[in-house]
RNA sequence: GUCUCCAUAGCUCAGCUGGAUAGAGCACACGCCUUCUAAGCGUGCGGUCGUAGGUUCGAAUCCUACUGGGGACGCCA
């Protein structure tokens, strides 16, 4: 549409200025009745010395196209109106004829990698976690209505000197019957038991060192134990995968890479990046602090294992692009490691990027597993779909298959309210607003599309190239304009690697729905009940695609 | 100490490539179900956009300083 009225004023301009110039000065007027398009006349009036308002009344008298119903010239804005039974008929016909594929951007043939969730084995599925799950995924979906081919990552946190820890903490007190009872959460046991030992008796640090370089050489009995503590601890991430209803197509966690990190600490010494610094081998960075590539004692760390990572994805998914869905805390430690491969000469160290995310915070504070100060993601789904179960039981007790439905809502009550807010911010965990399903919430967004289904359900409506459009009630005109930028949204949010773009518009869309429900009838038998029903399918279709997006499911019914 | 992110209504947030009267939700008060699901809709209440400067015809939005808060800063991940 905007860029119909860019060719338009582009003729009424009648100077040189691109389309593009032109396009990207039309901005959306701050209310609805001062029109559909405004064209803002400042930047031209610096430009011709003239005041905006001269300059928009020229600019305005000379527009003269049937694609435009009316121009008004206020303040230096030349506000239009769009003939709007035009842009209903493109935009509902095309969602009527595409459905769920609306705003599917064809396949440009790349690769983009996602990195995220990543949970640490034998630690607890903290909410913590919950944050670089659904963003991921979200991202992931986005990617793919974008036209890119998604590769699913989970960069396990399955090494390193945590695990040296664990092992040694286990064979000094570990029980065999306790851990397979209830992996995770001896295992939690266990860790935080050597930390507090820790710092009475320094010397277990030193051990547990030792046990993880032990387990880097592939010594049997440090390797039998790290084995079972991590396919014990993944057993219980399954279940809850299952419940959030997310598949990754690798699980390359950073064990995976032990045998391929020789490979890049020998390049990084042919290509002399490497220095000697207290007995550790370093990268020295300009403006930054130096890159640690192994300790002293030779074991590696952290940034190794993400070095052999970004290579082996680089050679094997052969991606434009590989996005880390990791919090902001380690911001510092991904340009260093973008930084260390650029130094290498790779000129694919630009696709990397690292989309980082705000923390869930406890009382205003990060949450810490050995503080205590941690909440489970488990409890936290468990009461969400009880409590939905509650609002099934008082406001629709016929409901079918209210256990399922109970899930959907429930579960997708607290991913949406995950996704809705901008990505970087922080976000205080409240259990509260999570399990709140009025106003800016998942279930709003559900309810609104289970209603016009049920509507949708009472009438038979074939959906065709025949269905005839005609001019609706002035108050669906903001809901036709909405489904209009829905495209553009889904390649904003990929743009900005931001799910809320997408949960805001589903917002945004459900709102103006429920406003223009409340006061129109749909099923009244009159010329325009045809329009009014196609209109109602778009919006389902928006909105149930937004919300599977964002990893939500839309119930026909709740 | 250095770097970095943040500060908008009682609370949670939107708005930020500068533009027209600062927007939602929650909470609170009141109103709307003999009509398509009231998990909804409406009305009211509520803001010196952290402070002080600067750039500009115009600043919540850009720049600087300050204040307050989060986070990161070599052998953890």
């Amino acid at each position: 549409m905007n860029r119909k009225i860019a060719e338009i004023l582009l003729q009424a301009v009648e100077h040189d200025f691109t389309l593009i110039e032109i396009e990207t000065l039309l901005e959306k007027p701050k209310y609805e009745q001062l029109g559909d398009v405004a064209f803002p006349c400042f930047t031209l009036a610096k430009k011709f010395k003239k005041s905006p308002n001269v300059i928009a009344e020229g600019i305005g008298s000379n527009i003269n196209d049937p694609f435009i119903q009316k121009v008004q010239v206020v303040g230096g804005y030349i506000n239009l109106f769009v003939n709007k039974l035009e842009i209903t008929k493109e935009v509902l016909g095309e969602i009527t004829l595409v459905k769920e594929t609306y705003g599917q951007k064809q396949g440009n043939n790349e690769n983009i990698v996602i990195d995220f969730s990543s949970p640490n084995i034998a630690k607890p599925f903290s909410m913590g976690h919950l944050r670089s799950t659904v963003i991921g995924n979200a991202l992931a979906n986005i990617a793919e209505k974008n036209g890119y081919e998604v590769i699913r990552v989970n960069h396990l946190g399955d090494w390193g000197t945590q695990f040296g820890k664990l092992i040694v903490a286990y064979r000094l007190w570990g029980k065999k019957e306790q851990v397979e009872a209830a992996p995770i959460e001896e295992l939690l046991k266990l860790y935080v038991k050597f930390h507090d030992e820790a710092e009475i008796h320094e010397e277990l640090n030193d051990q547990a060192r030792a046990a993880f370089k032990a387990l880097e050489e592939n010594e049997q009995s440090a390797l039998e134990l790290w084995n079972w503590f991590k396919h014990a601890s993944l057993q219980e991430f399954m279940q809850i995968y299952d419940q959030l209803n997310i598949r990754f197509d690798a699980y390359e966690g950073e064990a995976f890479y032990n045998d391929k990190m020789q490979a890049i600490v020998d390049e990084l010494k042919d290509k002399q990046l490497l220095t000697q610094s207290d007995g550790a081998n370093v990268v020295l960075l300009e403006d930054m602090p130096p890159c640690l590539i192994t300790k002293q004692d030779g074991a590696t760390l952290y940034a190794t294992r993400d070095l052999a990572a970004a290579f082996y994805r680089q050679a094997n998914y052969k991606p434009s692009k590989i996005f880390y869905v990791v919090g902001n805390e380690q911001t510092l430690h991904f340009k260093q490691v973008f930084n260390v491969i650029e130094k290498m000469g790779y000129s694919w160290s630009k696709n990397l990027q690292h989309v980082p995310f705000g923390m869930m915070l406890k009382d205003g504070k990060k949450m810490s597993t050995r503080k205590g100060r941690v909440i489970l993601l488990k409890d936290v789904l468990k009461e969400a779909v009880e409590t939905a179960s509650k609002n099934i039981e008082e406001k629709n007790p016929s409901l079918r298959n209210k256990q399922e439905i109970a899930e959907q809502v429930g579960i997708g009550a607290v991913i949406f309210n995950d996704l809705k807010n901008y990505r970087l911010n922080d976000i205080e965990f409240s259990l509260q607003q999570m399990l709140n399903f009025e106003g800016e919430t998942g279930p709003y967004v559900q309810y609104t599309h289970a209603r016009i289904c049920s509507i949708l359900k009472k009438v038979q409506l074939t959906l065709n190239e025949e269905v005839t459009v005609k001019e609706l009630e002035e108050s669906a005109w903001g809901i036709v304009l909405l489904l209009q930028q829905y495209p553009q949204v889904i390649s904003d949010s990929l743009e900005q690697a931001d799910p809320s773009i997408v949960a805001k518009y589903v917002l945004q869309l459900a709102r103006v729905f429920n406003k223009y429900y409340a006061h129109t009838k749909i099923l009244v038998e009159d010329e325009k009940l045809e329009s009014r029903l196609v209109l109602c399918f778009a919006v389902a279709t928006v909105l149930k695609d937004g919300m599977r997006l964002l990893g939500v499911q839309s119930p026909e019914n709740m």
